[in-house]
RNA sequence: GCGCCCGUAGCUCAGUCGGAUAGAGCAUCAGAUUCCUAAUCUGGGGGCCACAGGUUCGAAUCCUGUCGGGCGCACCA
């Protein structure tokens, strides 16, 4: 199914195929620059495209002259109602109104699929989200990163993409030894120690008692007083086990669902590290050499040089080479976290991932380490990291202070559970990822048109209750009976498929959030109308036909409310 | 010191591939709101797009530099 636009956009290329053919523009000029889009001011028309003033040069002709010729032939389509030269040899147009209707048909009849594209052409993208360490629940920090990794990959579904939605298990490091300590020591206290104060360095949050408990049950006193040889692994397997069904929990309650949940420690097991090393020393991108000392401040007290497996990371950009292996020979996490995305590029067309900001500098270190890995291999994999920035958590304009040392932090169950699931998802896209933001508790639970997920929810309810309401069926019958301010917020919807499109080639889901703003205000602002006019109210007791004509409109604007929040993983309330 | 991100109205923020007179909400000011689908509506004022250069038909947008804010700069994860 085409769009509106892209029809459009042919017609125009239809226009300077005729024009080559006449011999006003030279054979094979370049188009690279012409556009095809709806003015930023409305007052210019619907669509607007830049093609005279582009192609001006190549056909030795000013840009005047050169949208005259084009405009002659635009004139000559049935749906577009005016063109017009404006400013420097823009030239903007009107569509007939018909195309609006027929618009307006075809989001009808597309219902829940409207604004599917096809652009991913069925690539397959592996968006890598969330991946928090395994050693505690979810909590705000993990949210944004949750909210905009997930609303990435709806949205690249809906662009045609084949989306495997992953979660990569830092299951190997030492804070999972850390986690597994942590364990015992609860473990201890279920079976009737006094354990006292959490020593410095564990975790001291009270969600690994449970954990305690179920290894007492299991294991009652054997490793009570056993050697941390004999009880660390197995600990440690348990507790992450642990870990990850809480994590899964927590996830759901954000209606957050992975494809695919890759364990560190397992792709060590398969040696999936050695294999990149081996394959990345025959290439010489892997040597041993030591490592400079930390810059910019004191070197720390026990710093000395040492040799280790450093990765040739400045050849492609980053600002010093990084070891793969620590000196007692197990790998760091980079050494790991490299051979995993080596295994991701294997089976994905483009990888993304989705960070917090304070990942940035291992940014770079990454990207080099998949460029050697896939150009070197002949293949090349789009690979994105997006990092998304902090949240500042505020009560009424006031930070809420978090200590994650005391164990006292806001979780995801706790948001959760005091404004909802749609709320935090929604209120998470209002903000670029890469701004910092703020999270006002009190803020986004507010019913009013401040805040942006009541207004577009509650648009979807008025329009529902309004359907509820009538006594008639909305009908595409009588679509002439729809004036301007009608045909105007068809205009508005329309943009959908466009939206949907360059949201998912720029990889940015906020777009979809703030367009949702735009349509629920049009919507507002049309029944808003008929509070001064009654004869633009939707329901017109007397006349059956033009009710159902804008009952007809309503759904359809209903239906892309509807849409775009599916994609943003939010619901569409039927009343408020 | 180095790297990355950010800097747009009093405030919080949008701004599509470089496009025309830079937008929205809040706040503020002036009106409207007996009825009605009102968890309001209409209108006004408010801008050195941090600053300085550059690229070009055209720059908030791209490039260089400066200033300011945030994050990071382990063999940690």
């Amino acid at each position: 199914m085409q769009t509106l636009h892209a029809a459009f956009s042919a017609k125009i290329d239809a226009v300077l195929n005729a024009l080559e053919m006449e011999g006003h523009l030279p054979p094979g000029a370049s188009r690279a620059g012409v556009t095809v889009e709806p003015p930023r001011d409305p007052s210019h028309g619907d669509l607007a495209t830049n093609a005279a003033m582009v192609l001006a040069k190549q056909a030795k002709t000013n840009p005047r002259a050169l949208a005259e010729l084009i405009v002659e032939h635009l004139k000559r389509e049935p749906d577009i109602a005016e063109a017009e030269i404006a400013g420097p040899g823009f030239i903007n147009m009107r569509l007939a109104n018909d195309a609006w209707r027929r618009e307006l048909a075809s989001i009808a009849s597309l219902g829940e699929d409207y604004g599917r594209s096809t652009i991913g052409a069925g690539t397959t993208v592996n968006i890598e989200y969330v991946s928090a360490n395994p050693t505690g629940p979810m909590h705000m920090g993990h949210c944004r990163g949750a909210v905009v990794g997930d609303a990435l990959a709806g949205l690249l579904e809906w662009a045609g993409y084949r989306v495997t939605r992953e979660y990569y298990v830092n299951d190997a490091g030492g804070q999972v030894d850390t986690l597994a300590r942590s364990a015992h020591i609860r473990y201890r206290e279920a079976r009737g120690e006094e354990v006292g104060e959490i020593p410095e360095g564990l975790y001291p949050g009270e969600y690994l008692k449970p954990i305690g408990e179920r290894l007492a049950q299991e294991f009652c006193d054997t490793y009570k007083n056993a050697d941390e040889s004999e009880w660390l692994a197995l600990f440690r397997e348990r507790a992450v086990a642990a870990m990850m069904d809480m994590i899964r929990a927590d996830l759901a309650l954000l209606g957050i669902h992975h494809d695919l949940f890759t364990s560190e420690a397992e792709l060590q097991a398969a040696k999936k590290p050695e294999q990149a090393e081996a394959w990345l020393r025959g290439k010489d991108l892997v040597y041993d050499g030591v490592l400079e000392a930390p810059k910019g401040k004191a070197p720390p007290e026990d710093w000395e040089p040492v040799e280790l497996p450093l990765f040739r990371s400045t050849q492609f950009g980053d600002d010093q080479d990084r070891p793969i292996r620590k000196s007692d020979g197990k790998w760091t996490y980079f050494g790991a976290d490299l051979a995993y995305h080596f295994q991701k590029a294997d089976k994905a067309d483009a990888l993304i991932d989705i960070w917090g900001a304070d990942h940035a500098g291992t940014v770079k270190r990454i990207k080099a380490a998949v460029a050697a890995l896939t150009q070197g291999a002949g293949r090349n994999v789009p690979f994105d990291v997006k990092l998304v920035q902090m949240v500042q958590l505020m009560r009424n304009g006031e930070p809420i202070k978090m200590s994650k040392r005391s164990g006292n932090f806001v979780t995801i169950a706790d948001m959760v559970e005091e404004v909802g699931k749609d709320v935090v998802r929604f209120t998470m896209l209002t903000r670029k990822p890469e701004a910092q933001m703020e999270f006002d508790f009190a803020k986004v639970v507010e019913a009013s048109k401040d805040n942006p997920v009541f207004y577009v929810q509650y648009a979807h309810a008025r329009i529902r209750s309004t359907m509820r309401k009538a006594g008639v069926k909305p009908s595409g019958e009588n679509l002439d009976r729809l004036g301007n301010a009608e045909l105007a917020l068809v205009r508005e919807a329309a943009q959908f498929p466009r939206v949907i499109e360059s949201a998912a080639k720029a990889r940015e889901p906020h777009r979809i959030a703030f367009y949702l703003g735009d349509l629920a205000g049009a919507f507002h602002g049309f029944w808003n109308a008929g509070n001064d006019d009654t004869s633009l109210r939707i329901i017109q007791e007397d006349e059956p036909e033009l009710t159902s004509a804008r009952l007809y409109l309503a759904d359809a604007i209903g239906q892309v409310i509807r849409n775009g929040l599916a994609i943003l993983g939010v619901e569409a309330v039927e009343e408020m």
